[in-house]
Parts: C-alpha cells; structure tokens; sequence
DNA sequence: CTCTATTATGCTCAAATTGAGTATAAATCC
DNA sequence: GGATTTATACTCAATTTGAGCATAATAGAG
C-alpha cells in the first residue's frame, strides 16, 4: 500500500536445542555478555543468498558454532520485532527505529550434550513445570495465590486461571506450559515483565531463572510443543542413544513431560505400536538386567509415525 | 559472522482464510493477474514498524482487502525464500538477487464467505483428498500408478509411498495433506514441479489446479493442521453461525476432514465433550425439524479447549 | 551362602471408551 | 395418507485404558 513505510528487515533464527541429561531435560545457552547474568539462547542471522532455506542455515550455524549434531529440527514460530518479548496487549515503544528484527524459533533435539556448563536445565526456568515429585511447592505458595489476587471478580480472568492452571477444580494440562507463561507475564509474575516495562515493581521471588529477550517464552513455546508431540510422534527416539532400556525411554519421556508414568501400561504402548526392538543385548546395572532395545524406524524420516500414547492416568490434579 | 552477505529481506504475510460454503471447505484466492489463470492467496508485506505484531499487520490489510470478520488466526509456517515453493532438494537457483522475499504463511478462519467467486473449493486444488464419496478415482487411475512407477525398487520411497499415501495396505491418513503435496511434487506429479524446473516434461493431468508461487502448498500446510487441530481443539466452531444443528456441525467436519462420520457417535462426542447447549429453537427444513445449538464458549479465548473426538472409525483403507 | 534391596517383566481385571448398529419419532413432499 | 427425509434414543460387543498384584533376575550386605 503506502511505500514510506520500512518494509525491510533482518532474520535471525533462534533455537532451542534440547536434550535430556540424567533425569533432567536440558537447553543449550550462552553464557550473557552484558551487566546481568541471564542466559540466552542460541541464534543466528539468517543470509538469504547464501542458505536455501532457513532450516540449513540454521544446521550450519550450529555446527559451526557448537559441533553439535542435531538430528531432530522443527519450526517452531516466527516472532515480529517489537520489544521481541510476549505479544501482550501494550508493548514497550521505545525502539529506536534503526533495525527491525524478525526472529525465527526453532526447536532441535540431540542426544548428547557435551559441556555440562552451557546446558542449562529446563525446570530451573520454568520450576512449576515439574510435577515428577508431586505437585510443586511454588504454586501453592506463590504463584497460584498472586494469579487469584490478579484475577480478582473478573469472570474472563478466572476462566483463563482454571483453564491454564487448572485451579481451582481442573486438572493440569503438561501441554500449557506457553500459556502459563504468557498469563503469568501479563500478571507481571514473571522479571521479564518487569524488564519490559509492564509491572512497576521489580517483584520479590525470581519465578525460574530469567533468559534474554524473550528466550524464555521460546523455550516454553519449545516445551509445549515437545510435550505436545511426544503423545502422537515417536520424537523421544531423537533423544535416546542407540540401544537403550525400556526404562530409559520411560524416564526421558517422564523428563520432558514433567510427569511420572505408570511403568506397565507404558511398555504396553511401546510394545504396541512396535517402535523398538531387541538387540539381544543386556544391560547392566543395579538390580535385575534389562533388555536393550532399539528404535526400529532410524534412518528413514520417521517424521509421521504414530508415535506411542502416553498413559497419562486419571488423577492429576491435586 | 561474516558480513559481507545480504541479510536484509522483506517480509510478507500470506494467509489461507478457510470457510465452508454448503458442504465445500473454500479459501479466499486473489485473481490471477498474469498470462496464466492460476490464483493466488491473498498476501501483503509487513511493515515491522506500522504493526506491533505480524498477526495485527496480517488482520490489518485482510480486513482493509477484503472486508471480511476473521475471528481465529493462526501461523503455520514460514518460508525463507529461493524459488518460493517446494522446500526440496535441489531448488531453481536462477533468481535475480535483488530483493529477498521471506513469507510466513497464516491459517485464518471465517464464517461467511460473501463473493463466491473469489472463493476456490479445496479440493478442485486438491481432488484425491476428498473421500466422502468413497475413494477418489483420480488416486488408482492416475497417482498411485505413477507413484509406484517413480519409487521403484528404491526402498525408502516405497516406504514413504506406504507412509503417506497409505498404499498398498496401509489406511489413509487425512492428516498427511502436506506429506502428500510434497511427495508428489518431488515426484513431479504436480505441475508446480515443472514450473520450478524439476520436471523436464509437462505432466499431461492436471492433479488439481495449480496455484500461484508455493501458494498450493501453503494451502495444504493449512489443510493438515486444520485437519489435525478439529480432532483436539473445537475449531469448528469458528466456521459456524451463531446457531447451528448438530448436523451441521456434523456436514462441516466431514467437509474438512474429507471423510464421513458416523452420525450418532460423533454427537456422543460432542454430548460428552459439552461443547454445545440447545438455544431452545428448532429448525425448520426438510424432514423431522432439529434443535438449534449454539457453542458454549463463545467470546472468551476457546483456544485450548479440549475439543471433540471424532469418530473416525476403523476401516479407512480400502 | 542367604537375605534384602532393586529393577525388570508377566499377567489380571474392572471401568471406560469406541465402533457399529437397530429402533423410533417428527416433520415435508406428493 | 403413504413415501421420504431427517432427528434422536438406545443397545451391545470389542477394544482400550487405568491400576494393580505377582514373580523373576541381578547385586550387595552380613
């Protein structure tokens, strides 16, 4: 339409490379170069005349910069430019008006992760997340009762409240993690909140450990995502070595959930859907061996596989 | 890290705006204004510094174009450049290096759709996606022969072929539109195959009509996702009046989802999931008169609401 | 060498959900 | 008034799920 106004702008790809290290769920960062300690994640500018497609642009970057092998990448949503942090209702409008940036999220999924330090665990961000050792402490004694005080009478509020956070008579949804994000950074639960000129006070409890910009809320959109597909896709797989026990899937399955599963009925789903079969090999360990096994689909874009239901149980809400 | 490359591009926002009109899903097309028929989607460029956010720019120039209530909006995916289409191996590299395009691709949904010319049925785009008549002829008389043809004795597109098109004794899978378009058009089955150079010779049938750029395949990005996103999240309701049958609620999934549903089961689930409540008024057609619902959770974000079930059934291969 | 802790694996069983019907009701069209 | 059309109620077997008990195979302690 009207051509005064600036159409151009840069790209940059920002990923969130995730694997599981022991029982924890972890996030590629680097380390922060200014005042503040905060991490953030890993991005790249995208060159149009030099990469096809901003997924190989992407996977050139992170070799380059991190020797890293990525098999698993997806799309995860492209964020426009302003303040580059929640799309809340007001946004800061003090940008100067050089530059525009446009920032493409990526999820990745390796299965190792060297350099313990750069690799930040997931539910140090997002503490609330967790629920493998019961309902976490946060919610109860902070979270919930500040969401309650925000919502006050107001009949839209509330139903997002019982909707996101299943409080006070539904039950959690693992899949929400964005949305919880966003209703607690519209809260100004969250320091990003505060950084973005939204809250006036600094608030008292950190909430998980902040990222820069708005990485957290590229993560959360990452977890989501990852919770998401983990019930219809076989991607726990892009995660896992090449032989593995049965439990072993179990709990990096229960890591990235943030949930605990019952054992049987899990192998059941796995057996089913016949994504795994045995090596003949046996692991050793504490206890009685287990069979090791193997993802049956390697190699082949296992992208459309159906993928292992997840017995979730009934009783999740507290 | 080097900076001698172009990394400045434009954005623009294309948008598959989906509606039903009778028992047809349609989409919005712009007229063609070259020497081909082929239509278009609807796009327009961002402004980073008019629009806070791309999906406020996307409904700005939707609504300044077409006049038209878009209610849900959704991002699908976006495409960084280089032919503009298909994400395949090797891409057409005579472009002019000009000007970079980048164009990130939006699901939106509406419930009238006024100018029917201006709308194109789905399925004359892409004829072997609607099954509600039974199997399309156009897949045993054209596509799956020339597939067959093309895979070979090459193990991994034979596995692909069973994949995705469910051939030879697997069930169709109504989610793998994309899968499908991108299978056939590597396989040079599509016309957008020879316009990019891949195809030598001009495939004889047509396979749907062709669309403008990569629009087509936007278009089945559009149709997978809303296909996946009806069986968990009530999006239908996006496509109905503010007063609907059952039945009607019935005729547009089966639209969508290019299958026939079994009727009594898929109202259980509707029952069960209380997504409706009766407004109290019937309707008045042919045959017994029925009651006129409305959905429950109107006004309010519905967004991760959990949607209805739908009864897919078992036998979906023939 | 036996007991115990630990992990793996096999099996059961009731409850819930799903797929696929049949039967009946209330209107219009001719 | 009967055929046609559409709506709605109800049934029932098969399958899937949630939740559990029982047993097997190892390492380490005493």
């Amino acid at each position: 339409m009207d051509k005064n106004h600036t159409a151009s702008v840069l790209i940059d790809l920002s990923a969130a490379i995730v694997s599981v290290r022991g029982d924890q769920p972890v996030c590629l960062t680097v380390p922060d170069v200014s005042e503040h300690q905060t991490p953030g994640l890993p991005f790249g500018p995208f060159y149009p005349d030099r990469h096809r497609t901003m997924e190989i642009g992407l996977r050139q970057w992170v070799i380059e910069q991190t020797a890293l092998d990525i098999g698993y990448v997806e799309q995860l949503y492209t964020f426009g430019d302003r303040g580059r942090r929640s799309e809340g209702p007001e946004g800061g409008d003090s940008q100067n008006e050089e530059e525009h940036i446009v920032s493409v999220g990526y999820l990745a999924l390796s299965k190792q992760c060297p350099q313990p330090d750069q690799w930040s665990e997931w539910y140090k961000h997002f503490p609330w997340e967790d629920w493998r050792n019961g309902r976490p402490n946060i919610l109860n004694q902070q979270i919930i009762p500040y969401l309650e005080a925000w919502s006050g009478s107001d009949e839209l509020r509330r139903l997002r409240l019982q909707q996101v956070f299943g409080f006070p008579d539904k039950a959690w949804n693992d899949e929400f993690v964005l949305d919880r994000y966003e209703l607690m950074y519209e809260a100004g639960l969250v320091w990003e909140a505060y950084a973005d000129g939204r809250q006036k006070e600094k608030i008292s409890t950190q909430n998980g450990i902040t990222m820069q910009l708005d990485h957290r809320r590229i993560l959360a959109t990452a977890m989501s995502r990852l919770r998401a597909k983990l019930k219809y896709r076989p991607v726990v797989f892009e995660l896992m070595p090449s032989a593995f026990t049965l439990t072993h899937v179990q709990k990096t399955t229960e890591a990235i959930l943030g949930a605990i599963l019952h054992k049987q009925n899990f192998r059941r789903q796995l057996a089913k859907n016949e994504l795994v079969e045995p090596t003949g090999q046996m692991s050793k360990a504490r206890g009685r061996p287990a069979e090791l096994f193997k993802f049956k689909h390697d190699e082949s874009q296992s992208t459309n596989l159906p993928g292992l239901r997840i017995p979730l149980g009934k009783s999740r809400n507290f």
